[in-house]
DNA sequence: ATACTTTGTTTAATGAATAAACTAAATAGG
DNA sequence: CCTATTTAGTTTATTCATTAAACAAAGTAT
């Protein structure tokens, strides 16, 4: 059983510091000190360990308050990298970042038949790209993270993903034991929820639910500043919550689930309806954003469409979570001009008064680099082991 | 901020050792150190407090294992008592419970004209009555727990709720300011949630939803065994979840609530429309129960449907949450041999095979009392002031 | 009767945080 | 320019947790 001794509290404290060093520096000993309540000699004792640890570096003299000149501090984020992958269906970007999640190196490729094969040797060749460009530190790369589309279970085994030919296959034990750097795989709504939360738009939210519009609609669920998976690993399938009880059958055996309604295919299916694609073969994103632009009647009443129904989804998370933020990530925030206000009128017509404006709603700040970020600040977080991130 | 020093340690620690006790007891020092890891010398520390406190007795001695006898210890629940509440549309249960969450006095009245008068007179008088029934003890009454039906701000200050004439009342505020005595208020189906989780049918799970199926439908979250509020204290509103995108209007502001087709409610009001009732003026929940058992086919049929549509939200609370455990409480519980097989099947056909038989759904163990018990387990966990309950 | 086991306490050691005293180095004000 | 004051950071001694080891108490097994 997990008891309490005295290397617990000093990991504690050691974190404190350092989360502080994280967010505030350059901060001197004093100022840290004085900003969480630890007495002077714990703060400079933990310093001394982080300095030791090449995790915290010291700047040079700030400036004088009006006495001695303080020291100070800032946290080395060269200590080490860690790499996040971002697995979509047609393509793979993956970057490097050093610990404070700042990017530093950035690879992508299409993906064309979606094979085992194909997506194996495109994540082995940008992993082993990225180590080799990783710039020397002390502990290199420290870790892997992918976030991926579909099921994935606690043990990094892949149950279920549409679209890609990785049904059952343990990404996890595989790279790990190719590269011999710890990994971790989870659904691209947890990664993406995740790097919102560390480094985007849901900064300082404690409890945010990151909705993922893609293809299908996915939801990454973090409470009290941690990602919650559920029993099983496999919460947050709020795409498939049912908004028409008697409508059409899902994939997932379900009727009527919000997602065909709201997400990029219902989006794509609906516009292949149009007029004007009448002759268009197949239909993108970029064909619909370039006539939203024209100021396509029908493509514009479309999307109106498509963000009320994302609008009544939206209502359903915040009936059940009462977040502090809701984050729209993946490819439908590119339509955010279009969506945006339908989204609200929405919001505003079916929402009970009680939650008046307390709930904080906008697009992802980090935009295609949510869900890569989200993965490494993952894997950064459990190598610092600070327990700024944990899964329930 | 808080930081970690040896109080920490030792409250976590003599924590561990009042749960184990608790739960496992009658049960020896040794037996707690082997269980716990803690050290022998440790338990002993903590014991020796604990009993000083009065929380802990010794029993005597135990069966030797082929040494010395053990001394066994057991959890003082006489040690003080605590007052539930469950305060019902018409009526008022209010229970005396030990800190075991044992009932050992009860009471009730009815409720005729809702309001504020009436109600708060209502509650002095039980709650006084409680008070003077409750044994002599170390600690008297450790607290006031009330689950109400409505929505309730941190505060204790009730900001809607709908039938009682308590809007905007600081009911924990007047109630403190009466009887001295530590008060919690919460929304009935946190209440329920967490006397499930600690007394009922949720003992082992760690995530857990309560849905509180009356008037209307609640829901209360335990996530990683505590309960979850949200950012302003309203989470868990899942009755007002959209399961038709076009349905009537609904007093939330919403449309096609799940609430307007599974609940009391809708039960009801599908009732009146039978040939059967069409002379009866009122029609009660103990009217279609007795039809029901008579095997009255239109009524079989109506709970059936309601069933089913129960089900329905069950499919998107289990998409959302991937939970331990699923708990049917409040008056709908009572009609579980005619709405379970509905619902199971609607999971049967609804739910992705990922979450196969990982779900566990069950109907409240602790029937009428699950409200009251947990008002009551919420405050004694406020007075025992242990890790059990926390609110996000 | 003797060896062994199990329970629980006593004793001494370890390691964490911290208050107080101290050193270092600045500013401020006459 | 000099002294008092302020601020930063370290050294020292104390306090208070857990814990390992030794020990005492009280049983069982053979």
């Amino acid at each position: 059983m997990k008891t309490g001794d005295l290397t617990l509290v000093k990991q504690i404290n050691k974190s404190i510091v350092l989360n502080e060093i994280e967010k505030k520096g350059p901060i001197s000993r004093a100022q840290i000190s004085k900003d969480t309540g630890l007495n002077k000699t714990t703060v400079s004792t933990m310093v001394s360990e982080l300095i030791e640890d090449k995790l915290v570096n010291e700047l040079g003299q700030g400036q004088s308050s009006g006495g001695r000149k303080p020291v100070m501090l800032y946290f080395n984020t060269h200590a080490g990298y860690a790499i996040g992958i971002d697995l979509g269906v047609n393509y793979i970007l993956a970057v490097l970042t050093d610990l404070s999640g700042e990017i530093v190196e950035e690879e992508s490729v299409p993906l064309s038949d979606q094979s085992a094969e194909e997506i194996m040797q495109a994540l082995r060749s940008l992993i082993r790209s990225l180590i080799e460009k990783s710039p020397d530190s002390p502990y290199g790369v420290v870790g892997i993270g992918i976030g991926a589309p579909g099921i994935v279970d606690p043990e990094g085994l892949i149950l279920f993903t549409p679209y890609l030919d990785l049904n059952q296959v343990n990404l996890k034990q595989i790279l790990e034991d190719e590269f011999n750097i710890p990994t971790l795989i989870d659904n691209e709504a947890n990664t993406g929820a995740l790097g919102e939360h560390l480094y985007g738009a849901g900064k300082n939210a404690m409890n945010l639910i990151y909705v993922s519009v893609g293809i299908g609609i996915g939801t990454g669920i973090i409470i009290n500043g941690q990602l919650y998976k559920g029993a099983t690993g496999i919460s947050g399938e709020m795409g498939h919550l049912t908004i028409e009880v008697n409508g059409r059958k899902c994939s997932c055996g379900n009727r009527g689930c919000w997602e065909l309604y709201a997400s990029e295919s219902a989006l794509l299916t609906e516009a292949k309806k149009l007029e004007y694609f009448k002759d268009t073969s197949s239909i993108t994103l970029d064909h619909i954003e370039s006539e939203a632009k024209k100021g396509n009647k029908d493509v514009l009443r479309l999307l109106h469409t498509i963000g009320e129904y994302n609008g009544v989804g939206l209502v359903n998370i915040i009936n059940t979570f009462n977040p502090d933020m809701l984050i729209i990530g993946n490819r439908m925030a590119r339509f955010e001009n279009w969506i945006m206000n339908p989204i609200k009128s929405v919001l505003d017509d079916r929402l009970s008064p009680f939650h008046g404006n307390a709930v904080n709603l906008t697009v992802s700040s980090l935009g295609k680099y949510s869900n890569a970020l989200g993965a490494s600040a993952f894997v950064i977080s459990k190598f610092l082991d600070i327990n700024r991130v944990k899964v329930i």
